[in-house]
RNA sequence: GCCAGGGUAGCUCAGCGGUAGAGCAGGGGACUCAUAAGCCCUUGGUCGGGAGUUCGAUUCUCCCCCCUGGCACCA
């Protein structure tokens, strides 16, 4: 089977990891770990673009040279994935010597080809901004402001690559292939963006303003720059021209990409014009698709005030636990749109989605198989009642929802399919008491079935949560007593199961603390 | 200016031709296995404004207003 190959946008090393940052890595571990629980191969790829202008001022603001500054950055954004769970196969980093060699292969043929040519290009240039001036620069008096510094006029030479050549072709592909891009609206917005889109792209800066990027093979005065570089990650580290030993999946297999995770703001034009006219350039024949996310806004003024980092994914982390994080981002936002962050919003999801109802009905779940069974139940009985039977039905009805919305990318309707399953579990509870059935001896056997109903009912619904909250699904399966099933279907519980011992895996919010 | 998304209960959103729904929050109740959680009942909306089409519009059409984003504008 073809692995589902999933990349993320990379993080450019000049500033660490905000909560926009976790979206994008959660959604897309988030996928990937569906696409693996169900038994599909995945290669998810993320990683971080060290190249560029901003690094190289921001390391020298530091007192740092490029290359130690990024290596800096780089590990705070790999401890947050560590930290957040987000369990990816490949890892790139644009200064890897094998994307280099990769990047200047495919620059030298489209070099070879004609893709690329040298042109002259005059104009206003803020020495203090290194970059060229435009009209919209100017002021109200015509005249560049002093944020600019000191302007000048100066002509220098760059090579530009043939965007123009390839145009038609990306609307006729656009028009033919409307799971191109998702969500489909986007798509529109791409198709208009690329009617006007004209002129070709410039993908060098000269050595002597810019040192900090990949050299033009074909011109050592140069070195990439921009997007060039940055967009072939996502083949360079998935094998695409490497040495069999690079230690890098087999290209052939992988492609093509099955999902582009990126923001909407780097739709257009990058990688929705300037990544696939660069790939159909190189002679690639099948394109990626594009899962183009929405933001999370900060509306709420007091959200970052007081304590600075409120929004650092890190503290939030720290404070609610990765999981409780990941269910946020998860739930709360539905996939291609905006939604606003708000973290007294974060608390009472956690309170009442993952505390009140999953949690507690784990908690009471174990609970009652321990006082009433001493922990040890019996399989399903062979003639199961109608409320059983009803509270099955419903939670494989719960199953088949999550995987459908899960392959159109809705994790937040996947996720209220599983908790309209814990609140039939937790009804459930209430409309067959057990605690009166273990009062009446001749009840054992009705008890029995209601016990291994709940175990069921508890079993699944962390089975299905388990790709957003991986770590807090396992606990819930260890104390319901099950290890590594993560089968989205009903009847695991064997006569004879063990449940583990009840301990809250979401110890409820009081008032302002943290977990 | 053009394009797109959105404007529905206090909050987050679903509905998209037959005069409104969910979850949370608020109020009340019965229970007790449980993280004083869960369950049942319940308050709450002139569906952004206006016009039109229709027997009938939150739902379709047009105009307008507001929010968000993209493009117009980085060699």
């Amino acid at each position: 089977m073809k692995p589902f190959f999933i990349t993320t946008a990379i993080d450019y090393t000049n500033a660490p990891p905000h909560i926009g940052h976790a979206y994008e890595k959660v959604l897309a571990d988030v996928i990937a770990r569906w696409h693996r629980e169900r038994g599909r191969p995945v290669f998810f790829l993320t990683g971080v673009d060290q190249h560029g202008q901003k690094v190289q001022q921001s390391a020298e603001k530091a007192g740092m040279t490029p290359a130690e500054f990024a290596k800096d950055v780089t590990a705070k954004f790999k401890a947050l994935w560590k930290k957040l769970g987000v369990d990816y196969d490949g890892w790139a980093e644009t200064t890897d010597p094998r994307h280099i060699a990769a990047v200047q292969a495919v620059l030298q043929q489209l070099h070879d080809q004609g893709d690329v040519y040298k042109a002259r290009h005059s104009g206003y240039y803020s020495v203090r901004q290194e970059q060229f001036l435009t009209d919209k620069e100017r002021n109200d008096q015509g005249e560049f402001g002093p944020e600019w510094g000191e302007v000048v006029f100066i002509e220098e030479e760059n090579w530009y690559f043939r965007l123009s050549k390839y145009r038609p072709w990306l609307a006729e592909h656009i028009a033919s292939h409307p799971d191109f891009v998702f969500p489909s609206f986007r798509g529109s917005e791409l198709a208009n963006a690329v009617a006007k889109e004209a002129g070709d792209l410039c993908i060098s800066r000269p050595k002597s303003r810019l040192g900090w990027g990949i050299e033009l093979p074909f011109d050592r005065d140069f070195v990439t720059y921009v997007w060039f570089d940055a967009l072939m990650n996502y083949v360079t580290f998935a094998g695409y021209r490497a040495a069999a030993n690079a230690g890098l999946p087999d290209f052939e297999r992988i492609w093509p990409c099955d999902a582009h995770v990126i923001g909407k703001d780097i739709l257009v034009p990058a990688h929705g014009i300037y990544w696939p006219i660069m790939l159909k350039a190189a002679g690639f024949e099948v394109m990626p698709k594009l899962l183009v996310h929405g933001w999370w806004n900060l509306g709420g003024a007091k959200v970052s005030k007081s304590a600075g980092n409120v929004v650092d994914p890190d503290a939030l982390a720290d404070r609610y636990g990765c999981d409780a994080l990941r269910y946020y981002l998860m739930r709360d936002i539905a996939t291609g749109q905006d939604a606003d962050f708000n973290e007294q919003r974060l608390r009472a999801r956690y309170n009442a989605d993952l505390a009140n109802d999953l949690g507690n009905l784990v908690n009471r779940t174990v609970s009652m198989a321990r006082r009433y069974r001493d922990g040890v139940l019996a399989g399903a009985p062979a003639d199961k009642s109608e409320d059983a039977v009803a509270l099955e039905a419903l939670g494989s009805e719960a199953a088949r929802r999550f995987d459908a919305a899960m392959d159109g990318y809705q994790v937040h309707s996947a996720l209220e399919a599983v908790w309209e399953l814990v609140a039939a579990a937790n009804g459930f509870v209430e409309s067959s008491a057990p605690w009166k059935l273990a009062k009446d001896p001749s009840q054992a056997a009705r008890l029995d079935e209601v016990l291994c109903v709940l175990v069921e009912a508890a079993r699944l619904a962390a089975a299905l949560a388990h790709p957003v909250m991986p770590s807090s699904a396992d606990r819930i399966l260890a104390q319901l007593g099950f290890s590594g099933n993560l089968a989205p279907v009903w009847g695991a519980v064997a006569d004879g199961h063990r449940v583990g011992e009840p301990t809250p895996v979401f110890p409820r919010l009081e008032d302002d603390q943290a977990v």
